[in-house]
DNA sequence: TTTAATGCAAAGAATTTGCAAGCAA
DNA sequence: TTGCTTGCAAATTCTTTGCATTAAA
């Protein structure tokens, strides 16, 4: 991430909305801002030990619905989160599942054409781009 | 889906590797092209009830191991599945999930600078653009 | 003081695994 | 006949839920 993420604004922005500013909630994104990758709740977890795996999994969704966190379904089953700051796109490993971040320029001229032709109302897209990270392809070849 | 799955070339292509031809394998595999759309396995179960539920886990496991099936893990948590046979993109409601497919021409030119600028090896790419499906706007309208 | 949030445990959902029996080759 | 595959049930993993307690505002 180029970006950071504003934890001045995401105060007001929870109260706003009725929501309370708990250790635990501020600890929870503090913590994956400070993980480098894109962490699984598990991941989350084990930096976390003393806050309650439901807790996390009950914050993790919430601010996924307030679109600060973005959901990554892909690799190996297992969501990975990461912050919505910067568009871009993403490099998977489809052996060990790891995500890296790819900046592009975003290919808004799809969602136009995917508005014409369908009936769906786009209004977003995502980009993954499967490959071997090297990591994997070096050990493949030490185990030859 | 455009282009149909060719069954004459399946039984050499799993004899080849040691797998054997079961009725419950052929019927998976014909059912899931039968079926509209992108099914999860338990649609696929539910037009199969007789075939155990572990045995359409393990083949549709291995049919995306050998490339035969697409594996879509977007939408709302349940991996939906699809036949690899010809290359499009994926137009998703965010409220329902349902997945339809969009003709693009191939953005093979995002993989080829992905390559340069990572240390992965690319080698394929999805695309999933957002939205709402006709269904989901139009009854939300409604509840209004 | 009010009520949202936490933590725990139980429940639920999805998927995988072990193993005896069946059957493709 | 060999050993891959199936089906069942149990086990596992991931996630959600209910509820008493805690604590933010």
């Amino acid at each position: 991430m180029t970006n950071e993420f504003d934890f001045d604004k995401l105060i007001p922005f929870l109260k706003e909305r009725g929501l309370r500013i708990t250790p635990q909630r501020m600890l929870i994104l503090r913590t994956i801002a400070s993980m480098t990758g894109h962490p699984t709740v598990d991941e989350i977890h084990s930096q976390l030990p003393t806050i309650s795996i439901a807790t996390i999994y009950n914050n993790v969704k919430m601010f996924v619905k307030l679109k600060i966190l973005n959901e990554l379904p892909y690799g190996n089953g297992l969501s990975k989160y990461e912050f919505n700051i910067d568009e871009h796109y993403h490099v998977i490993c489809h052996i060990c599942g790891i995500i890296e971040d790819f900046k592009y320029p975003l290919l808004s001229e799809v969602e136009d054409v995917a508005n014409k032709l369908t009936k769906f109302r786009v209004h977003s897209h995502q980009l993954e781009l499967y490959g071997v990270c090297k990591n994997c392809y070096e050990n493949k070849e030490m185990t030859k």
